[in-house]
DNA sequence: GACAGTGTAACAAAGTATGTTACATTTCTA
DNA sequence: TAGAAATGTAACATACTTTGTTACACTGTC
Protein backbone atom coordinates (compact mmCIF):
# COMPACT_ATOMS: atom_id res chain seq x y z
CA UNK A 1 0.00 0.00 0.00
CA UNK A 2 1.48 3.39 -0.83
CA UNK A 3 2.31 5.66 2.37
CA UNK A 4 0.23 8.84 1.36
CA UNK A 5 1.32 11.85 2.92
CA UNK A 6 4.20 10.37 4.98
CA UNK A 7 6.43 13.52 5.88
CA UNK A 8 10.13 11.88 6.18
CA UNK A 9 13.46 13.74 5.28
CA UNK A 10 13.54 14.46 1.79
CA UNK A 11 16.87 13.06 0.02
CA UNK A 12 16.68 16.00 -2.61
CA UNK A 13 15.57 19.61 -2.83
CA UNK A 14 11.99 20.14 -3.47
CA UNK A 15 11.05 22.16 -6.76
CA UNK A 16 11.78 26.07 -6.47
CA UNK A 17 8.70 27.73 -7.28
CA UNK A 18 10.42 30.18 -9.76
CA UNK A 19 11.01 27.29 -11.98
CA UNK A 20 7.52 26.20 -11.94
CA UNK A 21 6.79 29.89 -12.67
CA UNK A 22 8.92 29.91 -15.58
CA UNK A 23 8.19 27.14 -16.67
CA UNK A 24 4.33 26.47 -17.18
CA UNK A 25 2.54 29.20 -15.59
CA UNK A 26 4.37 32.11 -17.71
CA UNK A 27 4.16 30.41 -20.99
CA UNK A 28 0.70 28.91 -20.38
CA UNK A 29 -0.66 33.27 -19.70
CA UNK A 30 1.69 33.91 -22.88
CA UNK A 31 3.38 36.30 -20.70
CA UNK A 32 6.52 37.59 -21.06
CA UNK A 33 9.06 37.99 -18.05
CA UNK A 34 9.04 41.86 -18.98
CA UNK A 35 5.50 42.47 -18.98
CA UNK A 36 4.80 40.13 -16.26
CA UNK A 37 7.16 42.08 -14.23
CA UNK A 38 5.74 45.15 -14.87
CA UNK A 39 1.83 44.37 -14.19
CA UNK A 40 3.02 42.25 -11.04
CA UNK A 41 4.50 45.75 -10.01
CA UNK A 42 7.99 44.83 -9.66
CA UNK A 43 11.38 45.38 -11.65
CA UNK A 44 12.39 42.91 -14.36
CA UNK A 45 15.76 41.86 -12.35
CA UNK A 46 13.75 40.66 -9.11
CA UNK A 47 11.50 38.63 -11.36
CA UNK A 48 13.96 37.25 -13.00
CA UNK A 49 15.78 35.98 -9.75
CA UNK A 50 12.86 34.41 -8.62
CA UNK A 51 12.69 32.75 -12.18
CA UNK A 52 16.54 31.82 -12.28
CA UNK A 53 15.43 30.08 -8.61
CA UNK A 54 18.53 32.23 -6.67
CA UNK A 55 15.86 34.47 -4.50
CA UNK A 56 12.67 32.90 -2.91
CA UNK A 57 9.33 34.02 -3.69
CA UNK A 58 8.47 36.15 -0.44
CA UNK A 59 5.23 36.78 1.17
CA UNK A 60 4.41 39.55 -0.99
CA UNK A 61 5.70 38.30 -4.13
CA UNK A 62 2.92 35.03 -3.13
CA UNK A 63 0.70 37.61 -2.77
CA UNK A 64 1.30 39.52 -5.82
CA UNK A 65 1.77 36.43 -8.44
CA UNK A 66 -1.45 34.61 -6.79
CA UNK A 67 -2.84 38.05 -7.84
CA UNK A 68 -1.86 38.04 -11.29
CA UNK A 69 -2.19 34.11 -11.97
CA UNK A 70 -5.64 33.66 -9.99
CA UNK A 71 -4.96 31.24 -7.72
CA UNK A 72 -4.02 33.16 -4.86
CA UNK A 73 -0.92 33.26 -2.70
CA UNK A 74 -1.37 29.61 -1.04
CA UNK A 75 0.52 27.12 -3.62
CA UNK A 76 3.39 29.34 -4.00
CA UNK A 77 4.12 30.32 -0.05
CA UNK A 78 3.91 25.99 0.25
CA UNK A 79 6.26 25.99 -2.50
CA UNK A 80 8.93 28.07 -0.99
CA UNK A 81 8.57 26.95 2.60
CA UNK A 82 8.85 23.54 1.48
CA UNK A 83 12.61 24.90 -0.27
CA UNK A 84 13.31 26.91 2.54
CA UNK A 85 12.62 24.11 5.29
CA UNK A 86 15.15 21.54 3.25
CA UNK A 87 17.72 24.26 2.74
CA UNK A 88 17.55 25.34 6.35
CA UNK A 89 17.12 21.80 7.43
CA UNK A 90 20.84 20.95 5.22
CA UNK A 91 22.69 23.32 7.14
CA UNK A 92 21.13 23.01 10.74
CA UNK A 93 21.52 19.02 11.09
CA UNK A 94 24.38 18.70 13.49
CA UNK A 95 22.58 21.42 15.49
CA UNK A 96 19.39 19.91 14.94
CA UNK A 97 20.41 16.29 16.43
CA UNK A 98 21.69 17.95 20.03
CA UNK A 99 18.22 19.00 20.52
CA UNK A 100 16.18 16.42 22.97
CA UNK A 101 12.63 16.29 22.54
CA UNK A 102 10.88 17.04 25.88
CA UNK A 103 8.85 14.82 27.15
CA UNK A 104 5.96 15.11 29.76
CA UNK A 105 6.78 14.97 32.78
CA UNK A 106 3.58 13.49 34.14
CA UNK A 107 0.21 12.87 32.27
CA UNK A 108 -2.41 16.13 32.01
CA UNK A 109 -4.86 16.29 35.17
CA UNK B 1 -24.80 25.31 7.97
CA UNK B 2 -20.75 25.92 9.15
CA UNK B 3 -18.31 26.87 6.26
CA UNK B 4 -15.37 24.10 6.30
CA UNK B 5 -12.07 25.59 5.56
CA UNK B 6 -13.87 28.64 3.44
CA UNK B 7 -10.71 30.70 2.49
CA UNK B 8 -12.19 34.51 2.84
CA UNK B 9 -10.31 37.67 3.99
CA UNK B 10 -9.87 37.48 7.71
CA UNK B 11 -10.79 40.64 9.43
CA UNK B 12 -8.85 40.27 12.38
CA UNK B 13 -4.68 39.11 13.03
CA UNK B 14 -4.56 35.94 13.02
CA UNK B 15 -2.82 34.07 16.64
CA UNK B 16 0.88 34.88 16.75
CA UNK B 17 2.48 30.64 17.03
CA UNK B 18 4.05 32.73 19.95
CA UNK B 19 1.05 33.02 22.16
CA UNK B 20 0.13 29.37 21.63
CA UNK B 21 3.77 28.81 22.78
CA UNK B 22 4.15 30.66 25.69
CA UNK B 23 0.57 30.05 26.71
CA UNK B 24 0.08 26.44 26.05
CA UNK B 25 2.98 24.12 25.17
CA UNK B 26 5.67 25.23 27.25
CA UNK B 27 3.56 24.86 30.37
CA UNK B 28 2.56 21.66 29.57
CA UNK B 29 6.01 20.77 29.40
CA UNK B 30 6.94 22.27 32.70
CA UNK B 31 9.82 24.02 30.70
CA UNK B 32 10.76 27.59 31.69
CA UNK B 33 12.01 30.59 29.56
CA UNK B 34 15.46 30.08 30.34
CA UNK B 35 15.40 26.90 30.13
CA UNK B 36 13.38 26.21 26.89
CA UNK B 37 15.90 28.47 25.09
CA UNK B 38 19.14 26.57 26.40
CA UNK B 39 17.57 23.33 25.38
CA UNK B 40 16.43 25.28 21.49
CA UNK B 41 20.07 26.73 21.25
CA UNK B 42 19.47 29.96 20.98
CA UNK B 43 19.17 32.69 23.44
CA UNK B 44 16.73 33.43 26.19
CA UNK B 45 16.45 37.12 24.39
CA UNK B 46 15.48 35.23 21.00
CA UNK B 47 12.96 32.66 22.16
CA UNK B 48 11.28 35.93 24.60
CA UNK B 49 11.01 37.68 21.45
CA UNK B 50 9.25 34.98 20.18
CA UNK B 51 6.64 34.46 23.12
CA UNK B 52 6.49 37.96 23.20
CA UNK B 53 5.14 37.95 19.59
CA UNK B 54 7.78 40.58 18.75
CA UNK B 55 8.92 38.55 16.60
CA UNK B 56 8.05 35.54 13.74
CA UNK B 57 8.89 31.76 13.53
CA UNK B 58 11.36 31.47 11.10
CA UNK B 59 12.22 28.34 9.46
CA UNK B 60 15.34 27.42 11.61
CA UNK B 61 13.11 28.68 14.88
CA UNK B 62 10.18 26.64 13.50
CA UNK B 63 12.52 23.26 13.12
CA UNK B 64 14.19 23.77 16.95
CA UNK B 65 11.02 23.91 18.53
CA UNK B 66 9.64 21.40 16.52
CA UNK B 67 12.57 18.87 17.50
CA UNK B 68 11.88 20.21 21.04
CA UNK B 69 7.95 19.80 20.82
CA UNK B 70 8.40 16.88 19.20
CA UNK B 71 5.54 17.44 16.52
CA UNK B 72 7.82 18.96 13.59
CA UNK B 73 7.56 21.84 11.97
CA UNK B 74 4.88 22.39 10.00
CA UNK B 75 2.37 23.52 12.39
CA UNK B 76 4.92 26.86 13.24
CA UNK B 77 5.56 27.67 10.29
CA UNK B 78 1.73 27.51 9.05
CA UNK B 79 0.76 29.28 11.86
CA UNK B 80 3.53 32.07 11.47
CA UNK B 81 2.74 31.79 7.43
CA UNK B 82 -0.74 32.91 8.30
CA UNK B 83 0.44 35.81 10.25
CA UNK B 84 2.98 36.82 7.73
CA UNK B 85 0.16 36.55 4.98
CA UNK B 86 -2.38 38.96 6.97
CA UNK B 87 0.38 41.57 7.65
CA UNK B 88 1.56 41.81 4.42
CA UNK B 89 -1.77 42.09 3.02
CA UNK B 90 -2.77 44.67 5.01
CA UNK B 91 0.52 46.96 3.73
CA UNK B 92 -0.33 46.18 0.34
CA UNK B 93 -3.83 46.39 0.02
CA UNK B 94 -3.63 49.32 -2.18
CA UNK B 95 -1.00 48.06 -4.78
CA UNK B 96 -2.47 44.48 -4.91
CA UNK B 97 -5.97 45.76 -6.26
CA UNK B 98 -4.33 47.26 -9.30
CA UNK B 99 -2.76 43.89 -10.15
CA UNK B 100 -5.51 42.75 -13.09
CA UNK B 101 -5.19 38.77 -13.36
CA UNK B 102 -4.18 37.12 -16.19
CA UNK B 103 -6.70 34.92 -18.31
CA UNK B 104 -5.62 32.50 -20.94
CA UNK B 105 -5.80 34.42 -24.30
CA UNK B 106 -7.41 30.98 -25.72
CA UNK B 107 -8.08 27.90 -24.38
CA UNK B 108 -5.46 24.78 -24.31
CA UNK B 109 -4.38 22.81 -27.26
C1' DG C 1 20.71 47.43 -38.93
C1' DA C 2 17.39 49.04 -35.22
C1' DC C 3 14.88 47.35 -31.45
C1' DA C 4 12.73 44.76 -27.86
C1' DG C 5 13.43 40.93 -24.73
C1' DT C 6 16.59 38.43 -21.95
C1' DG C 7 20.60 36.85 -18.92
C1' DT C 8 24.00 38.50 -15.84
C1' DA C 9 26.66 41.27 -12.74
C1' DA C 10 27.79 44.98 -9.34
C1' DC C 11 26.22 48.27 -6.20
C1' DA C 12 23.49 50.65 -2.72
C1' DA C 13 19.56 50.92 0.38
C1' DA C 14 16.33 49.21 3.48
C1' DG C 15 14.72 45.80 6.47
C1' DT C 16 15.31 41.90 9.73
C1' DA C 17 16.81 38.09 12.75
C1' DT C 18 19.99 37.22 16.24
C1' DG C 19 23.38 37.64 20.03
C1' DT C 20 25.24 40.42 23.60
C1' DT C 21 25.04 43.44 27.38
C1' DA C 22 22.71 45.88 30.86
C1' DC C 23 19.21 46.89 34.22
C1' DA C 24 14.82 46.60 36.73
C1' DT C 25 11.31 43.64 38.48
C1' DT C 26 9.38 39.50 40.12
C1' DT C 27 9.50 34.95 42.22
C1' DC C 28 11.41 31.30 44.61
C1' DT C 29 14.01 29.50 48.54
C1' DA C 30 17.22 28.66 52.17
C1' DT D 1 14.30 38.52 55.37
C1' DA D 2 18.26 38.25 52.23
C1' DG D 3 19.98 36.37 48.28
C1' DA D 4 19.50 33.90 44.04
C1' DA D 5 17.18 32.73 39.93
C1' DA D 6 13.94 33.83 36.39
C1' DT D 7 11.85 37.24 33.70
C1' DG D 8 10.65 41.60 31.00
C1' DT D 9 12.67 45.25 28.54
C1' DA D 10 15.80 48.13 26.05
C1' DA D 11 19.91 49.49 23.22
C1' DC D 12 23.44 48.21 20.25
C1' DA D 13 26.16 45.79 16.75
C1' DT D 14 26.46 42.23 13.23
C1' DA D 15 25.27 39.53 9.57
C1' DC D 16 22.09 38.41 6.18
C1' DT D 17 18.58 39.20 2.70
C1' DT D 18 15.35 41.34 -0.44
C1' DT D 19 14.82 44.79 -3.78
C1' DG D 20 15.73 48.50 -7.11
C1' DT D 21 18.95 50.60 -10.11
C1' DT D 22 22.35 50.72 -13.54
C1' DA D 23 25.12 48.70 -16.96
C1' DC D 24 26.45 45.55 -20.56
C1' DA D 25 26.36 41.53 -23.67
C1' DC D 26 23.59 38.41 -26.28
C1' DT D 27 19.95 37.01 -28.67
C1' DG D 28 15.89 37.15 -31.58
C1' DT D 29 12.54 39.79 -34.92
C1' DC D 30 10.84 43.44 -38.04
Amino acid sequence: MAEYSVKRPLERAPVHPGEILREDVLPSLELSVSEAARRLGVSRQQLHRVLACTHPITTEMALRIGKLVGNGPGLWLRLQQACDLWRVEQCLKDELAEIRPANLTHSQD
